[in-house]
DNA sequence: TGTACATCAGTGAACGCGCGTTCACTGATGTAC
DNA sequence: TGTACATCAGTGAACGCGCGTTCACTGATGTAC
């Protein structure tokens, strides 16, 4: 039957939010239709009046993740000590251990090299990141913010991404805090 | 039929390692038991008599890779040299495009996390590496090593994974020599 | 050293399962008049 | 403003497919005597 025209707008929103945090949580290859669907209450036949296959939605919960992540840089404070905050909040055990609420270079980044159709919103994503990232806190200085912020990010995601994958406690915590500590300390 | 023991046992090396192979260029799940079967030659069927199932290769292919990362560390020449040279080769664009020869943690991590019966290889390999890479290179200071290690492999797996899965090829370049920049000036 | 037989890696069909996607159908909503 | 009807998000069964794994069977190898 038909329905509202603002609940189905709602019910896409819906789908976009719960697959942007499961995807994050088990990789796009780990989450079904089925599953996304059921998580929104609903059947799985509706997907495919709402998004074009699979593939689509995967292209638009990562721009919403992204937008999402920006949104976020942009509220931080714009000085050394905001800066120092939003590193430590990245490498906190929080963050580890939530990913689906998450970075997504930390969660998708390998399965995104395999998926054609999103790697182009994953590198507006990163470059988005850096050149932000860049403008917003203060670095080493001018000439030096766009290295000294790429070493960040790759840093803070490799960490972060190792410290999830290691069994074992007191390692994974330390990873995460002595890349906080280099990255403090170098800046 | 019953085969010669030598051939059995150098099959059941060739499945390890075009598994490794496969697993680091496709991911766990994109690669299927058959597919790795094929691509020594064999049907599928077989596949059993040479391993319990496909968690349990996964598993002795991620040692294998772990066995011959920490090799080639060992034969680096083991001075500031061999550390720049290390550092560059793992951040190069050769690196970049053949991940079926590369780095585990860059190609494997982020669905480690989800795979209960390897996080504990995966946690030895990223041990050890830590371990060998502060003795056998110079850091800042003996005091820092760990410490300075630490960032070193969380940047170089976080780049390279970036670099990947960057659609552009300017700026996946840039990450990389960046990420070499920083890391050199750095130590 | 020769012979008889147990071993076991191979073949390839088959299994149950979950996947992404399609489809015929339903019925309240929104719109043309 | 009231009425008739086209729209379209919902349901749930069904599709073809590839997956990991199992199985009955084959026949050269390796071994016990």
């Amino acid at each position: 039957m038909r329905y509202p025209a603002a609940e189905t707008a709602e019910k896409h929103d819906r789908i976009v939010q719960q697959a942007a945090r499961l995807f994050r949580e088990r990789g796009f290859s780990g989450v079904s239709v089925g599953e996304i669907m059921k998580s929104t209450g609903l059947t799985h036949g509706p997907f495919y009046n709402h998004f074009a296959s699979k593939d689509a939605l995967m292209a638009e919960s990562l721009a919403s993740i992204s937008q999402g992540a920006l949104i976020a840089l942009a509220e931080t404070s714009p000085d050394a000590k905001g800066r120092e905050a939003y590193v430590a909040t990245y490498l906190s055990k929080q963050h580890r251990d939530d990913p689906g609420a998450g970075c997504p270079i930390a969660a998708l980044a390998p399965e995104i090299v395999r998926e054609a159709g999103i790697r182009g919103v994953f590198t507006s994503h990163i470059r988005s990141t850096i050149e932000r990232l860049a403008a917003h806190f203060p670095w080493s200085s001018k000439k030096n913010a766009r290295r000294d912020v790429i070493l960040a990010v790759s840093a803070m995601a490799g960490a972060l991404m190792i410290a999830r994958a290691v069994d074992d406690e007191a390692l994974s915590i330390e990873i995460l805090e002595e890349t906080l500590g280099a990255l403090s300390k170098r800046a």
